[in-house]
DNA sequence: GTGAAAGCGCTAACAG
DNA sequence: CTGTTAGCGCTTTCAC
């Protein structure tokens, strides 16, 4: 049996209140400095933990918040994932992941069990979780756990934070627009599309104020593997490249590259490729990938704000934040 | 306020005891059919859900393990922590992480202050944990918390499932020789000496044994930039290359890799570069690079094993298994 | 098949 | 400053 707080009261002849008090920082001063001493003395000497969940009961909070999305492990979503891990931790709140699709069969759209915990938790922080779905934010409001989302789109009743994807888009378009680029094709992943995708749109309605015929390849599965398969079947079919590929995001980039460099091409001398999204990794490939930096410590900062203040109780009207990111013009691009 | 069992027994006009039961698969059949379809379907409809914390408190078991590690957003890491996750899920629990080291600053020693849901959970898959930092599976021990270490050492006084790093770089060593390789570069971070790392050992033995002279690059900080900076200093400094740099890990070898396409050089033309660990990314470079395939799925299930039978009250000796990996060659090291 | 009652570990009134 | 008491939501004896 795990040492409880009746092993110290029992031990210092204390009754369990003392105990408790002379154990919290902000009741301590309740407490004469002695038995103040002698309790956390014997606290620590026989090993005492808090039981959290014990804590929890009577307290009404878990200390524990929910970061849900599709993918927590995709590079992206883990680089956010950090974010908020850090948040957390810095405010006494410990993190724990759901997936809300099973990363085991991504083409799936059935959604894998979710824990029990996710019912548990004080706040749920919920990232690009796809429009079908939208009513699943519903449950959570019912229950009271705040909720407050992040990324392109979200249900209007919860609090968000959403980065401006169709001027992502716009941007990136330009900027391949700037470098010559006429044909432009764009890959998307077919599940993006059923969520009207904003970088969709700002494709198309780019294309069509430049007189350019919008095109789109779609992927399904594996966000880097399928793009890559889907240059080879590219090249396999058309005798020339597009000016440039705009992958919807820097997964299905680094595929895409891969699926280039497979053939033979080169980039960014043969074709141009731009992607979405800013992670890290795109700096580091032999060419360096041009991308899209999305705000990310500054929409997980606001988000965390935003989720704060309904954990304090605050009964608002849901607030909604739009964030611009910028555009990181790298090699992929550089037609010079 | 939340619904909780208490309103359905009061709609039903049952015992709180009943509805429990009613609720409970495991004890529905000590129920009449009438009363548990009552019951269920007045849950439904006041939008009921079981209030973990409160099971928790009296079950004794919360339904959370958790996945500590230095930095759990690290590409392997991650890919391990996607596993665990997986793995929690299909057996009903959450996963919560928590860092041991501060990752906004990795070279401080300081460990990161501990959530305090660490000591709420069900128990502890620990990965890759310092050696100064091994009496921390004690406090867990006395706890009565089960840990499962994985990695390439762990404290003896747990179950662990080590991954043998010792033959990983004489794997590696032994490629790159046949490559022809004889003056090979070893790139370390500075912290994993001081856990006296196996591939540092397996890489100065193998020198020994044929005849090469081992060196040593240290680096600090973050793995990619820092091993990135290390080689824009080497080719600053030295008017030749290596035959090869042998990253001690993946992120390191990107690194290394970035760095040298930087100063010019083309690999493996000038150069040949091996990383270890296995991370995906790795096959999608331009140059895909050789690497060495940690057997993740079987470390994460073995240590699943483990620990769901300490969970279970299993009181034997601490158990060691030890896994092997195996060598992915790629066209980093490929000198035709 | 169901109810009454106890209790998991802790905190928060309310007294003194 | 400290002790007594109640109770968070749930499961689990023990009766009936």
């Amino acid at each position: 049996m795990r040492v409880t707080i009746v092993d110290i009261a029992r031990k210092t002849g204390l009754s369990q209140a003392t105990v408790s008090r002379a154990l919290n920082p902000e009741q301590a001063s309740m407490v004469s400095p002695a038995t103040r001493e002698l309790v956390q003395s014997v606290a620590q000497e026989i090993g005492y933990r808090p039981n959290v969940i014990g804590r929890a009961l009577v307290g009404g909070r878990t200390g524990i918040i929910n970061y849900l999305t599709d993918d927590p492990f995709a590079p992206y979503y883990s680089s956010v994932a950090q974010h908020v891990a850090h948040m957390a931790a810095g405010r006494g709140y410990s993190m724990v992941l759901d997936c809300t699709y099973n990363p085991q069969n991504a083409d799936s759209d059935e959604p894998i069990r979710r824990s029990e915990f996710l019912y548990g938790v004080d706040g749920i922080i919920a990232i690009d979780i796809a429009v079908e779905q939208n009513n699943y934010a519903d449950e959570f409001i019912k229950l009271n756990i705040p909720v407050v989302g992040m990324g392109q789109l979200f249900p209007r009743n919860v609090d968000s934070v959403a980065v401006d994807l169709y001027d992502a888009s716009r941007q990136i378009m330009q900027h391949l627009y700037d470098q010559g680029a006429r044909e432009v094709i764009m890959i998307l992943q077919d599940k993006a599309l059923r969520i009207n995708d904003l970088r969709g749109q700002g494709y198309a309605e780019f294309c069509e104020e430049h007189g350019m015929e919008p095109d789109f390849i779609y992927t399904r599965g594996d966000l880097r593997e399928s793009a890559r398969r889907a240059m080879h079947a590219y090249h396999g079919k058309n005798r020339k490249l597009p000016d440039a590929f705009f992958c919807f995001n820097d997964d299905t980039a680094i595929g895409c590259y891969r699926g280039l460099v497979d053939g033979g091409f080169r980039v960014p001398t043969d074709v141009l490729i731009a992607g979405c999204d800013g992670i890290k990794e795109m700096e580091y490939h032999r060419t360096s990938l041009t991308t899209f930096a999305l705000p990310i410590a500054e929409m997980v900062s606001q988000s965390w704000n935003l989720l704060e203040r309904r954990m304090a109780g605050y009964k608002g009207e849901p607030e909604k934040i739009l964030l611009k990111g910028h555009l990181l013009a790298r090699d992929s691009t550089n037609r010079e």
